[in-house]
DNA sequence: TTCCTTTATCGTTGATCTGCGATAGGCGAT
DNA sequence: ATCGCCTATCGCAGATCAACGATAAAGGAA
């Protein structure tokens, strides 16, 4: 199947995307995944419901002030959220914006 | 409920993430549409079967040579691929890299 | 062969990311 | 009030991204 067959493969009318300002939301939730430490810490709150920072850190083999970092970042994205508990910080997943990245992959 | 109440929120042994090279390849394809002008490609490019460079240039309000830049980087994360048609090129959607990153998301 | 079309690549510029150490701020404990 | 712990922020360095114009490569047409 070098050749293409039955699907008309190239030519039709041109589509001319509108500016969706979906597109926007969308890669700016892709790019908050879009690093491994990122992807890590997601799945470390998924699977523990909430975690101080101190640990989180404790998992990653990175600087504390590099976790923060990428903890601004998801904070920012709305994908984790925290709160402040004593001198420590909870942080723990957003349930609706995680449902939303979700809803926006798999509508792909 | 600014008090957490029912779910314990914070201290619990620490996980040590083992260094999942799944990680890396989830983040790799996230970056991949981690951008508004890759998304627009990817909706287009599903929407229609296949599509030549030219028409995804028109679709975009980016420069030719940016548009086949984010081209080859979509292509290589593995979600596109492009197959020589004459002097043109028709990309296409890759299901089975598409149905990866969808599980992987939905796997969160 | 010589053009023309189509796409990829090169080189550059400016912006952004990533990582770290050092430092500042907040809070509880003493 | 002071100390010590926890976290965020500030600078800085190096690397990578994003966008463009210009150019090269490949194939069809005349």
């Amino acid at each position: 199947m070098s050749k293409q067959s039955t699907k008309k493969p190239c030519d039709s009318m041109p589509v001319k995307l509108n500016a969706d300002p979906t597109e926007e939301a969308f890669a700016k939730l892709a790019w908050a995944i879009a690093h491994p430490a990122r992807v890590q810490i997601m799945r470390l709150l998924i699977g523990r419901e909430a975690c101080v920072c101190g640990e989180i850190v404790d998992c990653l083999p990175l600087a504390q002030s590099t976790v923060s970092q990428h903890l601004k970042i998801l904070k920012e994205s709305g994908l984790i959220q925290g709160e402040v508990d004593g001198p420590k910080i909870c942080y723990c997943i957003n349930p609706d914006k995680l449902e939303q990245l979700k809803t926006l992959v798999a509508g792909l």
